[in-house]
DNA sequence: GTAAACTCGACAACGTGGTTGACCAAACCG
DNA sequence: CGGTTTGGTCAACCACGTTGTCGAGTTTAC
């Protein structure tokens, strides 16, 4: 009644579509990623492994670029030290500090990940024209509250 | 090299956005839902209500609608059962079956949760312009693959 | 310089949402 | 009729998150 009665889409529709792609992307990227010799690299990790950066970054300190708590952002370094992406290494100026730095094979997924996201937005632009993804992502900027890059999935999920 | 060097956007970006704009919505959902007499509905219940819809469906059926085994669609349909939104009631028809329905509760649940979609899509509409919104649908939906609306979000992120 | 306050990393208990595997009972199908 | 399929449940387990606690090390304030 208030408005446009044309009904085009309903509402719910938006985030399935939203969600449907951002899978999509983040599931070919792990096919990808499985046939080029990095078959457990799982979405968590990606993130993390983005998270610490070719830099290296403490535990709490990828907690908070993930907005996650330091002890889940542990756990999850954990599992990344035991497959081997990354190596915990003494902080010579500050002995409460372990450093998380991310070794030579988690540097080849990390390189890997960046190329392959790239093929996938350049099949995205072949598909709807780059002009038409440049304007998706510029409206997709517009309407998410900026700075905001939570990544707390599993447990944002359940409360 | 291979071709347009504009470097606009990396293509990690996109993924984020598209995340970004799914949980911005569905946040926003949630927290509209609490304030009107839901707090409790949770993500993982909006969906499953959604999955059983006003027909009712047996928690195998329910499984299948969101690409999950039918034991998490059971615990999932507990918990709905505990909070009050669906009953289940024996079919007469097949004594193993057991329908979930929804209740009044439930019911309420379901249509204040259509209403607060238009009304998010609403403001994108306002914010992006209804035929940017219109083409980002459409964009949406010849990138995705179409059949797909798997919403085993915590399985899969492990794994 | 020492006491208070903060930070890092780890341990433990727990919650949520998913998975397999095993079963039984009921229904379907040859 | 007997064999297969299907629905629901139990039990164990896993991944990822949470809070709370704690000791050790660092910083800040007086």
């Amino acid at each position: 009644m208030a408005s446009a009665m044309a009904e085009d889409t309903s509402g719910f529709e938006l985030p399935l579509l939203l969600f449907a792609g951002f899978r999509t992307i983040i599931d070919r990227l792990h096919a990808e990623l499985a046939r080029q010799g990095h078959p457990d690299v799982r979405p968590a990790y990606g993130f993390a492994m983005q998270a610490i950066g070719r830099g290296g970054a403490t535990a709490s300190e990828v907690g908070r670029r993930l907005g996650v708590s330091k002890q889940a952002a542990g756990k999850t370094v954990d599992r990344l030290e035991v497959l081997g992406y990354v190596e915990r290494v003494d902080d010579p100026a500050d002995a409460r500090r372990k450093l998380v730095r991310l070794t030579s094979h988690g540097i080849d997924a990390l390189d890997r990940s960046a190329a392959i996201f790239e093929e996938l937005r350049a099949e995205w632009a072949k598909a709807l024209g780059v002009e038409r993804l440049r304007a998706l992502e510029v409206d997709l900027r517009t309407v998410v509250p900026p700075g905001l890059f939570r990544l707390d999935v599993a447990g944002w999920f359940g409360s």
